[in-house]
DNA sequence: ATTGTCTAGTTGTCATACAATCTGCCTACA
DNA sequence: TGTAGGCAGATTGTATGACAACTAGACAAT
């Protein structure tokens, strides 16, 4: 067995660098990204930053039509509905596939995430919590299933912030993860499944 | 309301040929792409052929590491099983939303489908076979599960070509999406749900 | 048999250039 | 005054050429 070691290549370290200012709202939704301009300003060509441009697209986090510099995306009402109307079915095919094990690494990042200090940055509660759920997808073992959650997550992401109101109470958000793991951990795949669709449906109708 | 025409760019159409000729089968599986030699082939520049490479990649026709020629993706027996675990639950969120609708393009494939002459290449059945499905996804107005779906779609139609053997008499494909469409046309959800799963399920389990 | 080295081939990235196209503004005309 | 037409600037789509980085395979040395 090969480990896996991943050299970054310069797209990944630049798609990398945009997600991450996006991700934190450094730049905010509908500004536009031209390609000159970030090539100047990171110091890459031209083609390195249109490879990398092209990955945030196909995540969902930029928009690009035919001679127009790409836009970071907005998050509409609908864009976040019909985000839990795909990721319903999928968390739902991970929570019964997984009935009945504990996973390691989702126990961690819940771990870590409830050992956060009271003024902790909103967003590392969230990149806490997406590390969860990526812990879950992956322990599954599905390379396509992960790959569809990977195309989902970091629009999630972006829409997770929004939902800071619903989770202005910390511990809410940790309790309730720490239930879903349970409710995993324990089976059956039915009692695990409720509680996915109880984890999504909570926070969302409103927003 | 605009009608969408679209022109295709050199990328997409460069994409668009490769594609045929890897589902047509022209082009088997582990084959390696250089670009250089694609470059040189169809006349244009190798960036070009770079992107287009990327896109195949992400329907995931194409495997590609790092300094190494882009290969055509071996379809293993893991992962048609793999395909299924995640198309499933895909598929059954179509069914139960589309619940109690016809739509009018997937019954004008399965007509097409019927009408297909008994010696009609088994590639055509496949790409109405293919329409067909598609028809049903675009219905539901989803623009993510579109998008997650498209990218099992290539493929899922690169595996089609084993199931050759279970459909050797096409009109059990054809009555088969009869029933299909009739479930999902007469509702209820549930009916429609348990229509898909059969379908899937069969010519699945052997391969 | 293992390791070090070399070579050929391919990809990763860069720099530059030009054509196609969109946008906004400005002008001419009704 | 308002609208259509056209021009200039900006930006993308694509092409060309080049070089560095890397992999793989062969071969020599230990």
């Amino acid at each position: 067995m090969t480990l896996p070691l991943h050299p970054v290549s310069a797209v990944g370290a630049l798609a990398d660098a945009l997600r991450r200012r996006v991700l934190s709202g450094e730049i905010p939704p509908g500004t536009t990204l031209p390609e000159q301009e970030l090539s100047a300003l990171y110091g890459v060509a031209r083609p390195t930053v249109r490879e990398a441009l092209a990955v945030l697209v196909h995540e969902g986090l930029l928009r690009r039509e035919r001679h127009r510099s790409a836009q970071v995306a907005e998050v509409t009402a609908a864009d976040l509905d019909d985000l839990m109307f795909v990721r319903r079915p999928l968390e739902e095919l991970m929570a019964t596939s997984l009935a009945g094990r504990r996973v390691g690494e989702a126990d961690a990042a819940l771990a870590r995430m409830a050992a956060l200090p009271a003024d902790a940055p909103w967003s590392e509660a969230v990149a806490e919590h997406m590390a969860l759920h990526q812990a879950l997808v992956v322990a599954v073992g599905s390379p396509r299933l992960e790959r569809l959650y990977g195309m989902l997550a970091a629009e999630t992401r972006l829409g997770l912030v929004r939902l800071r109101a619903v989770y202005s109470d910390r511990h809410v958000l940790v309790a309730e993860h720490r239930d879903l793991l349970d409710a995993i951990g324990r089976g059956p795949g039915e009692a695990a499944r409720e509680a996915v669709a109880a984890h999504l449906d909570h926070g969302w109708g409103d927003h």
